[in-house]
DNA sequence: TACAAATTTGTAACCATTGCAAATATATAA
DNA sequence: TTATATATTTGCAATGGTTACAAATTTGTA
């Protein structure tokens, strides 16, 4: 899918930096934090600032089309995956995992029965551990 | 219950600050910040620091008697229920509410098969949007 | 081409959190 | 009790991720 075309029908313009960073997102499944996305698209888009990358994931993140990941203490975390599933980080690796989530558990009005009458935008799960390897 | 006892317990040496931050944590149900306490309890411990707060709650976590949630991109906040429960964000008037989770839906095996040979040692379950209340 | 609006950029500030060493409190041994 | 070692608390400085802001650049439009 087109990217371009991608961030149009969400309603939001799209410029060089918007499509290389949900390019970035899109093609890589690291939830990077802001500092992994400039050095990683420093080399193409030279003039590209931290500020642009800051501003366009507050962007994405109100159009729905990223995730903001607050798992880690220290940094944010995105990912352009915005299908419902869960994020668990390793306490000895640091690394990220995403992991499945029941598609009969998916049935929001059932899992959060105490939310009737809220209006939810957003939900994200989240463990920590040891993972497998480290184990 | 007697608090000294519950940090005892828990593996905690019981100290005057932590008897007072954790009594906080059990009898108001705010999920507060470190700011939050420290100004509750400034009164009756003048002396007390808000590094103490943090050590503190950074010792509470990794006993499993306190949790950290994240859901607030500025500040950490702290519960002192560890059992599994939701937290909701009103993103308008930024209200945390705790929501229930379906009994039936606590099996954590079934809800992340996916996670197999983790040892998961916390969960958390975020939500943001808008409250009955803003609605 | 000219002008207006939107986007990007760099720098400075903000501020929650942590590092650290001194001060204080607690536990232990003689 | 007194002396000594250990654990805890405290205040301040430093860290570092994020944001505010205004200038510079790019884009859209007449």
């Amino acid at each position: 899918m087109n990217t371009q075309i991608y961030l149009t029908e969400n309603g939001i313009k799209p410029s060089v930096q918007r499509i290389a960073l949900m390019d970035y997102l899109l093609t890589h499944k690291t939830h990077p934090n802001v500092d992994e996305m400039y050095e990683a698209l420093h080399e193409q888009i030279p003039t590209i600032s931290r500020t642009t990358i800051y501003n366009t994931m507050k962007l994405f993140v109100k159009h729905g089309i990223a995730s903001l990941i607050s798992i880690e203490e220290k940094n944010a975390r995105f990912d352009g995956d915005v299908s419902l599933h869960g994020h668990f980080l390793c306490q000895n690796c640091n690394q990220l995992y995403d992991f499945h989530v029941n598609e009969k558990l998916l049935n929001i009005e059932e899992l959060f029965s105490s939310l009737d009458g809220y209006n939810i935008k957003d939900t994200q799960i989240y463990c920590k551990g040891i993972c497998k390897n480290c184990k």
